[in-house]
DNA sequence: GCTTCGCTGACAATTCGCTGACGGCCGTCG
DNA sequence: CGACGGCCGTCAGCGAATTGTCAGCGAAGC
């Protein structure tokens, strides 16, 4: 999963950040409000956290635009506490979810999940496909009720694959979210983790398609 | 154990917390009626403290809501003294038990107490965990009956791990519940505690999963 | 058959978590 | 008031798990 956070303060933009990285995300940082609009716009992201105040060019902005280029992804807005104005222009401007500063980083975390949860439309936190189990609440792993032993970066690759069962996700696709902005790797690393991952999971749990990409499920 | 309590006076929101963090729980407070529904809804609590005139959604229709979805954490919630009205309408609505403003502490703690013992099942308040017994009355550890020496905050941890017993915590989880809103900790100050409690309990008694958090029980 | 793509085992680099030591803070006791 | 001891945060070095890289191999597609 790979979320954007939008964020002027850079200490608050870099504890999200943490956090967001921690429960397993791919977490793409941005201070200014056009460069927020940019990403929005050309990348894809499955979450964004968005905070109102930015330099630049405002949140509501930012938000309402990428409305109206048709951009659907789950946008959580940050407000000021008790700012109850801030919140309903939010709402209107097509924010999923609101999140008033300052706020409890597990309640971030809460929403987020949530967010992410709904708009893939499982409504359960746990994905099942074949014997496989996934938890996103524990970040486990389980094969026929067994937990298996997968390591954070294997996760977020099971995880990517499992919410998006039944499709073919490009390496590139996979990549970006399993890395993030991290370009650094050889395109072998996924492939690498692919095969560590096969070994634990059972060689037919993920499928190869040559050319495309790689898939879960049916 | 952890607590959600849903109180618009902050002043005694805050207070109750207190009390309640005192007696060994681990305390979320919020103080709007959407927040609540949000937080109960997503999150797992073994009680809920309800106040029932809440901005935003009152406590009635958030408690109707959280049972229509199928929660069924014990609900206690807080009426004022004499509404009768009130009282009817919050059992109907799904409340376990109720408790007229204003109150003494001590008679909310134990109201507490009866509810999440009626609700684990067996009157216990201890957890048992392999050797480790974990006292939540008196805030006590012992191994094969034996006290262990147990710092406050050591066993802030250890009693979290406990109640989230099969689970993997994460250290951001696990450093909200420890330490509260206080960010200034370095990261290490979570891994030395841990060091020294395993001293203490046994290296087996907490495991470790890198990457992602720590865990007691199986 | 040849090329390209992907797989895999081995190895290296890096990150993460553990631990012993030290020191600051604070409450208690002589 | 000063010394002592308990609690807990910080530091630095170590070891191990995780992850990236490389090189060779096999299979698919043309």
């Amino acid at each position: 999963m790979r979320l954007l956070v939008v964020e002027d303060d850079p200490r608050i933009g870099e504890d999200v950040r943490t956090v967001l990285t921690a429960a397993g995300y791919a977490v793409d940082l941005v201070t200014e409000g056009r460069d927020a609009w940019f990403r929005g716009d050309t990348e894809d992201y499955d979450l964004v956290v968005l905070d109102l105040g930015l330099p630049n060019m405002d949140g509501i902005s930012v938000l309402k635009q990428w409305r109206a280029a048709g951009r659907h992804m789950p946008v959580l807005i940050l407000t000021a506490r008790g700012s109850w104005a801030e919140r309903v222009e939010g709402i209107d401007a097509g924010a999923d979810d609101y999140l008033p500063k300052p706020f409890q980083f597990e309640e971030l975390l809460a929403r987020v999940r949530a967010l992410i949860r709904r708009s893939v439309g499982h409504g359960a936190a746990t994905i099942e496909i074949g014997e496989l189990t996934i938890d996103t609440r524990t970040m486990r792993v389980a094969q026929n009720g067994l937990p298996l032993n997968v390591t954070p970066l294997e996760y977020r690759l099971v995880s990517y694959l499992a919410h998006h069962r039944g499709r073919v996700v490009s390496t590139t696709e996979l990549q970006d979210h399993v890395y993030g902005d991290d370009f650094s790797r050889d395109a072998n690393a996924l492939e690498a983790m692919v095969a560590r991952l096969r070994k634990k999971l059972g060689a037919e749990a993920i499928t190869t398609r040559r050319g495309f990409g790689y898939m879960m499920g049916a």
